[in-house]
DNA sequence: ACATTGACCTGGGAGC
DNA sequence: TGCTCCCAGGTCAATG
């Protein structure tokens, strides 16, 4: 469910309450999500204290002296804090305990989550020494972009969706950013031109910044670490929008399948 | 190297 | 109510 906003946001909701704290205890209930939960887990993170809490892409890194922890949302996860004696449900997969009497409780319905550990550098492991930059970064401009999509036939939507081009930029956000930059998302990345990538990166950029301020986009089932909803759904103009009028020339919103995700664009608009 | 597709898993909503 | 079908915010591995 989580895309770069609502993992940033996340992490600014529990990084209070776990961000120099030690872990007095760890209980896992369920191992089998995206990858197996490491056995090594528990007895890595237990009485250790968690020094930084990082981003990279959407993945979250919980430092600790003798490693780190990898974390993923994936399509469901969430990550809460609470009092250590609220009792866990359903899909409540890990708890980490706290001395201070919280813990941190990861959900996740789908199980397309992971956390996994390491004794490396993090950014060096193999799922994550492959992404490309970070959105946000200066590293992502104009002149980037444009060079890694010259000769590709794909859809600019699912080029720009490609963790190896960028990190970050799921499924809402990319229809949302080519609205605003009135690209066509079924174009191909190879044919467009420098003056629209400018415009691409700029909107990619303002749209997941925006997001991020107003606490990340509440769907379903979003909540940031306190539990509060993100409130940028009500700034979508086409993500979830079939048919209805475009914000800004009141024709239908259309949907498309684009690398079997549902793609949303106003026809009129983007071109 | 690039592009496309299937796979992982559960729950919710629409339609009958 | 209850069944079936389709959809869902991600991303890796396998296949051309």
């Amino acid at each position: 469910m989580p895309e770069l906003p609502e993992v940033e946001t996340t992490k600014k909701g529990i990084a209070p309450y776990v961000v120099g704290e030690t872990v007095k205890d760890i209980i896992i209930r369920e191992r089998n999500l995206r990858w197996p939960v490491p056995h090594t887990l528990k007895r890595s993170l237990k009485h250790h204290l968690i020094r930084k809490l990082k981003r990279r892409a959407k993945y979250l890194l919980f430092y600790t002296d003798s490693g780190c922890m990898i974390l993923h949302l994936g399509m469901s996860g969430n990550l809460r804090v609470l009092d250590s004696t609220v009792p866990h449900e359903k899909h409540d997969h890990v708890d980490i305990i706290f001395e201070s009497g919280h813990l941190l409780r990861f959900r996740d319905p789908r199980k397309f989550g992971s956390l996994l550990w390491t004794n490396e550098d993090p950014l060096e492991h193999k799922l994550i020494n492959h992404l490309g930059p970070e959105p946000l970064s200066d590293e992502f401009n104009t002149e980037y972009l444009y060079a890694r999509s010259r000769k590709r036939t794909q859809a600019i939507k699912t080029f720009i969706m490609d963790s190896r081009i960028v990190v970050g930029v799921g499924n809402i956000y990319a229809s949302e950013a080519l609205f605003r930059a009135g690209i066509k998302p079924s174009l191909q990345a190879g044919k467009i031109s420098n003056a629209c990538y400018a415009k691409l990166v700029n909107k990619i950029k303002t749209v997941l910044s925006e997001a991020i301020e107003k606490g990340g986009t509440t769907l379903r089932d979003f909540y940031n670490g306190e539990g509060k909803p993100g409130y940028f759904s009500q700034e979508l103009n086409v993500y979830n929008r079939e048919d209805e009028p475009c914000n800004k020339c009141n024709k239908k919103i259309k949907m498309i399948r684009l690398g079997q995700r549902s793609t949303f664009y106003c026809s009129y608009c983007q071109k």
